[in-house]
DNA sequence: CCCCAGTCCTGCGGGC
DNA sequence: TGCCCGCAGGACTGGG
């Protein structure tokens, strides 16, 4: 599931990483289908071996290690990818290794059960066409009303679906825009360019609470169990959960409304038709 | 610009 | 109990 919140901690997972050189970088063994790797791992081995994991970064959904040689590891986790320091949940899943020397962290392994993520070595200048502000949006950390109401203020698209596209804001996934449009009190199927100032102000707090306590507990991990920090230990996060994957229950908030599931873009969202009325509420 | 369906994979839960 | 289908955190592509 990884979002902003799981890959945030995966990057924090893996910074005892830093200052270690790497010894090689290997793809794994695995008789399930390989995952995408470029470039193909003998030149990629050949551009980091001896090199040293000077930093981490986070660009939107991915991890970044940056080397001393200004190239950066990129891996991308999508559905079901990790990144672990010690042994993987499952062998068979482990895709590819970092082995490392003289650092705090021996090795960094990047795991996927269903094997749609990738890991990329791209040079700065790679790296800047692919995850520049025309490719990817601002960091859902970074984002205020105004930001928001300047990317998104003129869409006609729903919020739901418009928190979504990682051109106007990275980061945000399926699971944590319910969360968000439930804590700011927006329906999820009012169009964009309808929101009032003082919704986007909404959800500007509710997209940096929402994700700042996601972080601090480390991430959701579903009922699949997939999710894991880089030592292997579930998330948190999902014993928080408002409304996603809880229809039927009782709304957290309000109590007398019932938890609805609805479809937008093919894909499940959660709200309470109380909480979050479609229509302004009348004044006075 | 926006929307939708299909695709990449594997595993699991629900229904029969 | 067992099998089959639909669905799942993401992201990209092609067509309308």
């Amino acid at each position: 599931m990884p979002e902003l919140p799981e890959v945030e901690t995966m990057r924090r997972g893996v910074e005892p990483a830093v200052g270690a050189r790497i010894v090689a970088a290997e793809r794994l063994p695995s008789p399930r289908k390989p995952i995408a790797i470029t470039p193909g791992i003998a030149d990629f081995n050949r551009r980091v071996e001896g090199a040293k994991i000077a930093r981490t970064a986070r660009a939107g959904k991915r991890v970044v290690l940056w080397t001393d040689r200004a190239d950066a590891i990129v891996f991308e986790p999508r559905m079901t990818g990790l990144l672990l320091l010690d042994e993987s949940p499952d062998a068979v899943y482990a895709r590819f290794r970092l082995r490392l020397r003289g650092g705090r962290a021996k090795q960094v392994i990047f795991w996927d059960r269903r094997g749609l993520g990738n890991v990329r070595l791209l040079s700065e200048r790679q790296f800047a066409e692919q995850f520049g502000l025309d490719r990817l949006g601002p960091d859902a950390l970074e984002m205020t009303a105004e930001l928001f109401r300047q990317r998104l203020g003129s869409s006609q698209r729903a919020i739901k679906v418009a928190l979504l596209d990682q051109k106007a804001v990275a980061g945000i996934g399926n699971l944590y825009a319910s969360e968000i449009l439930h804590l700011a009190g927006v329906h999820p199927a009012r169009p964009c360019r309808q929101l009032t100032g003082r919704q986007w102000e909404a959800i500007a707090k509710a997209t940096a609470e929402v994700l700042e306590l996601a972080i601090r507990y480390e991430g959701s991990t579903l009922s699949d169990g997939t999710y894991r920090n880089a030592l292997n230990k579930e998330g948190g996060y999902q014993n928080r959960h408002r409304v996603y994957d809880k229809a039927g229950k009782p709304c957290p908030r309000c109590a007398d409304r019932i938890i609805e599931r609805i479809v937008q873009a093919q894909r499940s969202t959660f709200f309470c038709p109380g909480c979050q009325q479609k229509r302004m509420a009348a004044r006075g």
